[in-house]
This record gives C-alpha cells, structure tokens and sequence, in this order.
DNA sequence: TTTTAGCACTCTAACGTCGAGAGTGCTAAT
DNA sequence: ATTAGCACTCTCGACGTTAGAGTGCTAAAA
C-alpha cells in the first residue's frame, strides 16, 4: 500500500513541484508536454489514479487536474526531497549582514526574522533564548527617587530583570548596597530562594525585596515568558490560496494570539532536539485554523544554557526544500550566538 | 460654500452613522425610511446632491446610494460628532484589569494594546514611553566569564541598556566596581560623554567602556528605538473593505514595516500635546496605503519625563466616538502609570 | 420659495445560458 | 505494460436578461 514505485515518486514529486510553482492542480498531459517525459499522457494518468487512490493526491472536482493531499505533501517532505543545503552565496550574504549587527540578542533576533519572512515570503516567528532551569546569580540595587529603588535581578544564563520597587520604609544607597551585596553572596547559583535560607532574621525591607526576587524567578520558571519577534506578517496575504481574507485571518490569528501560539510550540518541539527541523503539515489535525497552512520550526541555543525556536509559517504550498535549509541555517546562527554570548 | 445648513448637517451625520452601521452605500429613500424623518426622499436628495456638490458625499457610480468623502468624515470629525465620553462601566471594567496587572510598563503596554483592540476591533499600536534627552544616571559593572563583562547603563528616566563587553584586558571585580562608582559619579547627569571630561587619563579598559556609554546614549538619542506593541492586527481583515487582501496588506504592511510606521508617527504627532487626540482620516494625502483607512493616534507620558504614543489603524468607516474616547482613556491610563513610576 | 409627487432613466448584482478548454476514465489495440 | 482514441464531466469566462434601488428633473402643491 505505501510502497511506491520508483514512477510513482518521480510523478508525486513532479506534480508537487509543479502545484507549489502554479498554485493551480496539474494534470496528466501538461505534465508530460512540462517536463517532456517520455511516456504517455494515459500512463500519467493510470499512476495518478494509483496515487489518488493511494490518498497522496486529490483532485479539487471531477475532471480538474490534481493537487497533493497533505499526506501528499507529508510524503514529499519525509522522501522525495533533495535536502538542498543553502547556497553558499546566500550564506556569504546573510552571514555579512549579521557581521554589521551590534551582539544584542533583540536586534539578531529581529534580523533573523526579516531574513527568514523576506527569503521564503512567508510569515516568520522566533522567541528569545530562554533557561529552563533559572539560577540565582546577582542582585543590583540603585536608589533612586524617594523610597523607589530600582533593583536589577541577574540571573545564571544572562537573563535580567529589572523593576522599581516602592520600599516600605525609606533606606540609603549605603544600606542598599550592604544587602545587595549579602543577597548576591548568600544565594548565588541557588535556583529557589526562601526566607529560611539565612541565618539572622530579615528586616521588613529585606523580606520585601526577597519576595520580589523569589517572584520573578518563579515567573521566568515558566515557559511562555520571554519575547516573541514576528515578521512577514502580511506575506501570508499575498498568496493566491489566502485572497479571501477570511482564510488569511484564521491563519495569521494563530500567531497574534500568544496563547495560541505558546500551545503550538509547547505541543510540538521537542525538548532535546536542537538544530532538527520540525515540519508541520496542514495543521497535523490539531489545530484547524492551520488548515491550510505548514509550519517549519527548529530549536536553537544550547540545552544547558538557553534555548529558543525560530520558524516560518506558510501555505501548506511552500517551497519546502528551500525553507527548511533556511531555518536550518539561521537556527544554527543563532545557536551560535547564544553559545558564545552566554 | 462650506457653511451647511442645520438640516444638511443632520442628513450627513445620519448618513455617516449609517454607513458606518451597514458599510453600504446609503440612499436617500431607504434614510428616510429607516430613521423615519418628516421629510420626503425628494427632499433628502436634493440636500444630498447639495452635499455632493460640497465634496462632503461621493456616489460610487451614477444610481448608487451615497458614501461620504473623506472630507465628508473629517467634517463629521470635527463639526459633527457629540465626543462621547467613555461610559463609567467600561472604564471600571478596564480600570480594574489594569488594577491586577505587576507595575511592568511592558505589561501595561501589553493590556492596553489588546483592550484597544478589542473594544474598537481595529489593529492597535503602542510605543514604548521614551526620553527626549537622555542623561547619564549610573552605570554597574558585574563580571560574569573570563573578560565578559556585563554593563547595565541606566538613563535619566528610566531607560536601561545592558550588553555583554568583551573587556580587551581581565580584569576584577573589584577593578570594575571602582571604576563603576568613578563614572557613576562623575558623570551622572550628563548628556554627553567624552574622554575629555576626566582630569587624569584613562585606562584602555575604561576607554573600551566609556566608547560603549557614549555609543548607547547617543543610539537612544534617536527617536526610533523603543519598543512598539501592536494588537489586533487580523481585525483589520474582517473588515468588509478587505475582504479581497491585496487592501488590507497595504495597510497592515505599514504597522509591520518599522521604518514606515516611525516616518507616519514622527510626521504627525505634535510633540506637545499630551492627551490630546490626532485623528489622520484616509491618509491624509500623504500615506498612499492608508487610503482606506483612519487611525486616531494620541500622545501619553509626561513632556519633562518620557512619552509615547497610543493608537488605532481601521477602516475609514470606523466608529469614530467610540474609537477617540477609548484612545484618550487609554492614553490617560498610560500617562498617569509614566509619572507614578518615574 | 420650498417641498413633494411622479416619472423616465441608469446602473449593479444576481441569475441563467452557452461554448471552449482541460482533464478524466475506460476500452481496445499495440 | 503501454498507448491511442473517445465519450464524458466540470469549470470558467463571456454574454444577455432582469429586478431592484437610486437618481435627477419637472411640474404641481404648500
């Protein structure tokens, strides 16, 4: 049943080449005049039919050309496709244009984002390198005006926070720098931190700030936290299968709505799998607003350290071959990057 | 020529009102019908063709109804529209959901970007609240790996940057907290710094650093740094007037597009005029994508302190009241967190 | 002078018809 | 196993028709 002839493959390849350069469904004798293969229109025929039946094809109505299915499209992507790795041009090119930016994990981000929607047209997504596991590292307090002080959080892996904090009582910079310096002694490296870790009791000031600190770790614990950069948005419009607006919006929603979005990457990457590319086809039959959609993902960064995904989301149409090698490669970059700043 | 009579300006009101309602061309009979006037429809089409005559009404072909200009909504705008102010049940309503939000700018950006969104089901946008004229106020220096240093540079107002330096020669933690303290010092409140400004020489690392302040606060000088948050941008799409999306992509591409969006905010915001409201109708002349649609922007902050601008993006045919009051409460909101916090 | 009734006219949107073109499946011959 | 041939199906665009809504104008009424 799943066992294809070589034919057979030549042909599902072919048509899925020739759909994702059209948009339109393809048939037997345009096919064969298109590539110039030497058989006939009436053998084409007969495959496609095995192939239809065999539920890789389809054929929008009685008498149209056919299109791929989205098990099609699966097969296409797990066995047909060449792996181009990206041209080295374009690698010299997207290399240069990171050389020129400052080392801000904000601005490679969003970079990377703009590379990634310009050169595949489509919509692009990355969220910031993030620990799993946080550690203390470092607290920095600054007075500032009145009783507000602004107190900086360090944490092992390079994430900071930073936060204005209306004290109960009024304290002097001298005070503070004595129990930032004490915090920053007693719990570096610790991953929870709890009143009961010291030994003299607390003032209220001190327990006040211990209670922000133990806060916002539990917080940076979870995963939806960090950025999410967004780009191409509007690409996704251009494309003929989403001209009604309609199918467009259910599609670009997805990525809006955070929620949403968090529960597609939470459900899909796999945790220990960085530099491999997921590719999700025609929503997978989870989410129904991806109908028409596939999605690339790739998780960058380092397990020990941070990791983020960075991904393309696109019609279901896309040029598969060439949008994998790109994500591929930028997430390498970014892993990179993560890896030597960290 | 341009002075109308009262009836004429009931009829273009009504006819705004209705168009906006039902996003169709409005005719003279069915108007009468609809808000039963004690007028006859003959009547209501000479005042009609009155109007048109003035550029305020636009028939879209001979024998259609009437759709107003967008002269005919700037007059509305500006003549017409009894400003309604924000009922007090939707302000306890959104009072209350700012209430349960951390004191996090971001977040409050984040809240205020989606119930804009939502109550106006337009696109929203919000920049970050931004000093005019940085100044120096501290710098911490933390020693994390070998020569990677982290440099967090604090702002007057509240601005912070961080990078990772990586220092030419080691240094310690002790080196760096005197020559934190040396520059928090000396330079505090500034806003320029050079070498020049110390007495003795400098060492080549606190020439590295010095490079790096100078070049952070001159980068924030600029007006387009922070950061913007849009909400809502798929609303846009359910929008009649886009449902074919080759419209809605010209308009949504200008939020998308950065560069685009700063070039319409610095062109139009007056700097001075906080909490007032700017309504730009169809593009003003100016902005060939926004040709079908409005956006009601608004400036929020403190002059002395920090600003930033709150707005909407929908169609020409949006629910200008509602729309405006919503802005400036919001804009209001954002104001008074800005003065509280800085 | 202002309003209104009436009428002829115009234009769009919806619907139905029709033919061309592309594609299919099947059968019989190679 | 492949292919030529044929009858059939279905979409799409062009075209024509019609119903409905709206207009402008004129002449009468207020």
């Amino acid at each position: 049943m799943n066992i294809l002839t070589t034919r057979q493959k030549k042909i599902l390849s072919l048509i899925v080449h020739e759909h994702i350069a059209s948009a339109d469904p393809v048939g037997s004798k345009s096919l064969v005049h298109k590539y110039s293969m030497d058989l006939s229109s009436a053998t084409v025929r007969n495959e496609m039919a095995a192939l239809t039946e065999a539920g890789l094809l389809r054929q929008p109505h009685t008498s149209a050309g056919r299109v791929p299915t989205e098990e099609g499209y699966r097969y296409f992507v797990r066995q047909l496709m060449n792996e181009t790795s990206l041209p080295p041009a374009i690698r010299a090119t997207i290399n240069h244009q990171f050389s020129q930016m400052s080392n801000d994990i904000q601005q490679w981000m969003r970079l990377a984002a703009s590379v990634l929607a310009n050169r595949t047209n489509s919509a692009s997504l990355i969220t910031a390198p993030q620990v799993n596991q946080v550690q203390f590292k470092h607290l920095e307090l600054i007075a500032t005006h009145g009783r507000q002080v602004l107190a900086i959080l360090v944490l092992e892996g390079g994430q900071i926070h930073q936060h204005i904090l209306a004290l109960e009582e009024p304290v002097t910079q001298e005070q503070l720098s004595v129990i930032s310096r004490k915090f920053s002694q007693l719990l570096a490296g610790r991953n929870a931190v709890r009143a009961t870790a010291f030994q003299e009791p607390l003032t209220t000031v001190e327990i006040q700030i211990l209670a922000w600190i133990e806060d916002e770790m539990i917080r940076s614990d979870q995963l939806p936290t960090g950025d999410i950069v967004l780009d191409g948005l509007t690409n996704v419009l251009s494309e003929p299968e989403f001209a009604e607006s309609e199918e467009a919006r259910r599609a670009l929603r997805l990525l809006e709505e955070r929620s949403l979005l968090q529960d597609l990457l939470s459900q899909t990457i796999l945790p220990d799998t960085i530099g491999g590319v997921q590719v999700l086809i025609g929503g997978e039959g989870t989410w129904d607003d991806l109908r028409q959609c596939s999605v690339i993902l790739s998780k960058y960064g380092s397990p020990g350290m941070a990791t983020g995904t960075i991904g393309v989301l696109g019609p279901m149409r896309m040029s598969y071959g060439h949008s994998i090698s790109l994500v591929r490669f930028l997430s390498g970059m970014l892993s990179d990057f993560v890896v030597q700043q960290w």
